[in-house]
DNA sequence: AAACATTCAGGAAAAACTCCTATTTTATTT
DNA sequence: AAATAAAATAGGAGTTTTTCCTGAATGTTT
């Protein structure tokens, strides 16, 4: 296992870098940790401080987390980023690795998880934390393209029942609405969710909301 | 200026809490610091360790940090809670308020508005950030207004599960989250859509998206 | 024409929901 | 302090919904 290793965090809020700073320096393993509160401002500490691991929230005002990644990258091809964020979806994931991460954890993880991953990705491997990897094949579910994948997913009619269900019909109004008996549109129904990967009602909702199919008000 | 101001800090995420816990060692007046990761855990340790100030974050899994304000301050109408929170719209400061809490903070301020927050709260008086009170008067009273038709219509109990099933948790994962059986549950659900009129899920979803409750992105 | 997707729907089993009842705890009122 | 009300929890039984499998009719593509 490597030892001393140089940390440079990378987070815009105060209290995560301090968070992150006391977590840290509790292991064993970590040795000069410096904190900067943007992705600009990584760029220029990288190359004077020239840490092991780069520790770098996702979301951050400016350049932004994934763009951070990418000019690190091109600056060293060698640089070992490990990306922390909120957002466990896939797609984060996915975007993460894809502009050069070698790890990704969820802000939610116990400490030890977090130490770990620095750990690990120091050695030069990668760590993407156990149940965000599965996904990152599955679908692109919550991406702002999800129209298209909706659109793409379900057929003409799927869609329809789509769009009443999440509105609120029960199967028995869909089914009145669309003069279907219910048992298609309870076929449907469950058809949708699959197709969309997604167990209620409650859920096709919230895609609806956010395909702004439906208006909040 | 009081001393020794013991402090319970809730926050679902790890590095925040070790980050405030660093923050606030490092001040002269802070005493004894607990910290716990949810709402619910912050109403069952407050009447334990009795801190002087409550240090929370608004969005928390469970039943996040609205409704833990409305029990905390019916355990003890003097409790001081301070919020700090991502999100800077003057509404979520309003119900913050309104809920009981006496001060709040953005999660990006500075480690000392952080620290100086506490101790003006902890000495009775509100703290508001700069920026964000302006707003405050700027407020639609409209959805305030449908959350407290909510809020009235349930039991704090049912509110909690309601939110979960708004969020698109199955019955199933609402018992595990909250330590329920199942079937009582499934009969908070039956009553919840009662109560608020709805036949399903996904109409559920729909008040919580216009309560705010629920983030569409 | 053959292969394939789409629309529609029935049957059977599994799962979820509803309604009723009941115990325990907590709050409120007299 | 006792009485009353409300809330939290959950079991049982019957009903409804969902799931999974199957299949026919229609249309489309290669």
């Amino acid at each position: 296992m490597r030892e001393n290793i140089k940390v440079l965090l990378v987070d815009d809020h105060t209290v995560v870098r301090a968070g992150f700073r006391m977590l840290l320096e509790s292991q064993p393993f970590i040795g000069e940790i410096v904190d900067v509160e943007r992705g600009e401002m990584a760029c220029q500490e990288y190359s004077r401080f020239l840490p092991d691991v780069v520790v770098m929230d996702l979301s951050m005002p400016g350049i932004g987390g994934l763009e951070t990644i990418r000019r690190l990258c091109q600056q060293n091809e060698d640089v070992i980023i490990l990306v922390y964020s909120i957002h466990d979806e896939a797609i984060y994931v996915e975007r993460a690795l894809q502009a050069g991460a070698k790890g990704y954890v969820s802000k939610n993880s116990a400490a030890e998880v977090l130490a770990t991953a620095v750990s690990v990705v120091a050695e030069g491997k990668k760590y993407i934390e156990a149940g965000l990897l599965p996904e990152v094949q599955d679908v692109r579910h919550n991406d702002t393209e999800q129209l298209h994948a909706v659109a793409d997913a379900l057929s003409p009619r799927e869609f329809d029942v789509f769009c009443l269900l999440a509105k609120g019909l029960s199967a028995h109004d869909v089914a009145a609405e669309l003069c279907l008996g219910y048992k298609t549109v309870a076929n449907y129904n469950t058809q949708i969710k699959n197709k969309l990967n997604v167990s209620n009602a409650a859920e096709l909702a919230h895609i609806a909301m956010r395909l702004g199919l439906i208006k909040t008000g």
